[in-house]
DNA sequence: ACCTGAACACCGTTCAAGT
DNA sequence: ACCTGAACACCGTTCAAGT
């Protein structure tokens, strides 16, 4: 069929790491049960990837290539809004790359695709490079800060468990907490504690923004 | 001396255990060499602690003791300002502390001194239970993500790092990445950005706090 | 009651050897 | 050129035994 004999190759061993990650998570994934699925010895891989951490970051390659770019019209705030949900989408879709982004940064020519339509959207805005980076970080931080410590579907266990935690306080040492138990276990995680946020900070940035278009029209 | 003849005690292991974090890191920490740096046998410390995540989660709780409340006079910008600091310092003095919370979510009393600080700053502006839980979640959020997807001293190789794959970009399919290297480049972590950022967020909570005490006044 | 070595079922990776 | 088993230096944890 192909020039070539080989039953694997980089881009094949990446994808079936990556289906792997989705499957199971980061914990379950080795390199020799790796090996097993695609049915090569342990060391075959060593001739694609140098190492494992190599291995994760061709597998977070494969992930962002999933990003669905978004369109060009409206005004910032729907746009932005826009771009982190297709970003929040292809987060839901591989779970562990948030984790996979905690133990090293991308450095993965697609991975940029994102950075592009972000920075586009706050650079078309009016902001200064210096100002549109720094926003697009905060954005970033959030979105997989989310995603890594309150996920779109926190396990109903854990939410007990963080109830059971909490009515465990005595009232007179924790009165703003114990007041508010139920309210606290809602934020924990899930869809409306994530739009709660980034309609927030999307106010501060449309404030900017205003800003500049105000600043500009004057001039 | 006291009371009991063993060499260590869940308060002893869960300290030596924190320590260990803070110098070499999570990767760094066995139960066989805590063992070791304890002077027992690895299966000893299993009679104090029922799993290796048990453990984490009491090194995490002996962590969270470092958090220092902070004055409670000032108007909500200031008094959140200086609690997240705290919080933040804590996260400087345990690096790690980010790590672990996105491994598993902390339920230990001591750690609620946060949530109770956070929260009360929130109440006594005006919010209701169900907003103040939201915002403070938002806080969380941002704190943990900054520390762990850009923390205080970036080390200057990962800025390298990710300056060379910018600079591999073409400039035709990534204009606005390759317009902003260097803009880019600074934002990925350092004190300068996470104040950026939490100033922000800082916004647009005071514009809703100045919403809810005009209603209140108006009444 | 408290401690612990041996053993089991795993890891990532080096090395030397196979075709 | 491509593949891989054996071996090494690690893991967390169970079990059975020591005092």
């Amino acid at each position: 069929m192909s020039t070539r004999m080989s039953k694997v190759n980089r881009d094949v061993i990446a994808r079936e790491a990556l289906a792997m990650l989705d499957e199971e998570g980061l914990d379950a994934l080795s390199m020799r049960r790796l090996a097993d699925r695609l049915g090569v010895g342990t060391m075959t891989l060593y001739g694609y990837v140098r190492s494992k951490d190599e291995l994760l970051d061709a597998a977070v390659g494969a992930a962002t290539e999933d990003y669905e770019p978004v369109p060009t019209d409206g005004g910032v705030r729907e746009r932005l809004r826009a771009h982190v949900q297709a970003v929040r989408r292809m987060l839901e879709r591989h779970p562990s790359l948030a984790q996979l982004r905690a133990r090293q940064p991308i450095v993965q020519a697609p991975a940029f695709g994102m950075t592009e339509r972000g920075m586009q959207i706050l650079l078309d805005a009016g902001f200064p490079p210096d100002e549109a980076a720094r926003l697009f970080r905060v954005l970033f931080v959030y979105q997989f800060g989310s995603a890594l410590f309150g996920p779109d579907e926190p396990p109903p266990e854990q939410r007990r468990r963080v109830r059971a935690a909490l009515l465990m306080l005595p009232e007179d040492a924790f009165p703003a907490v114990t007041s508010a138990t139920e309210e606290i276990v809602a934020s924990i995680g899930g869809r409306e504690q994530f739009e709660f946020g980034l309609e927030l900070i999307l106010d501060a940035i449309e404030a900017r923004a205003a800003r500049y278009s105000a600043a500009r029209s004057h001039q």
